[in-house]
DNA sequence: GTACTTGCAAAGATTTTGCTTCCAA
DNA sequence: TTGGAAGCAAAATCTTTGCAAGTAC
């Protein structure tokens, strides 16, 4: 444990967005100025292979790039709006079901999830209505 | 509708497994050697736009490469093998009500919906309790 | 002390852009 | 004929690799 990895660990779990690499690395260089884009990269791949972070991409709503966030208890969707950008994350038990089918039907021993809506977000949907009207 | 587009729409809608850029540009090249890589990089982004092909990254099993596939009447979930790299599909009511239920309860109005769950198939795990006893 | 990690530079892989030429309608 | 599309080359992104030097334990 270095401490260039204590501090990305850190950086990751109190982010309260989803972050690509080089955010992430941006963020990380306020700590310490020193710290190396690749050693980022290595660290995500160390910690994605470890199950501590998941990768996202968001629907590849900016591009090609991925983001990361901590692994959390429990599964949760993300909801991003096409128009504004903005992420949601909603959990449900129904999800929890979903899963539970897919390993019942297909004997799937399910390790990671991902399920990522694009649309509009209510605000969104209320600024076209008014708009139209 | 040039003759490039319509063999780059031929073959998404024909193809058997999800291929990447640079695959659909290979299988292209067999009908039309002339065939630029920049031309299906276009004509995806333009399809995508459409909504007529989704582009999945299916859990990264192989790099940070995007996958397209024809936009199907049904919305389906991507089961990929992590040992195997076998990619299934998945069709379900209870995926169609948690969709419902997000767009009620969250008033937010889905326009594309993405589904990947990484794991064990059944022939992977089969593989593994055999070696095990 | 030693095995693992970092930083640096460079390469690799993937995707986009500028611009000219070509072609479908 | 003409506006949009394709081809080409080059640039822009994003990520990985090889290797020497540094560091946690």
């Amino acid at each position: 444990m270095t401490h260039q990895r204590r501090l990305l660990v850190q950086l990751i779990q109190g982010a309260d967005r989803h972050m690509d690499a080089v955010e992430l690395w941006q963020q990380a260089r306020v700590k310490d100025p020193t710290i190396n884009r690749v050693t980022v990269y290595r660290t995500l791949n160390m910690l994605k292979g470890l199950g501590l972070v998941d990768e996202l991409d968001l629907l590849h709503l900016e591009g090609g790039r991925h983001y990361y966030e901590a692994r959390s208890t429990r599964d949760h969707i993300h909801l991003a709006c096409l128009k504004c950008g903005r992420i949601q994350e909603f959990e449900s038990s129904l999800f929890e079901k979903l899963k539970g089918q897919i390993e019942r039907e297909r004997r799937f021993r399910i390790q990671v999830v991902r399920v990522e809506a694009g649309g509009l977000c209510d605000t969104c949907q209320e600024k076209q209505t008014s708009l139209s009207s």
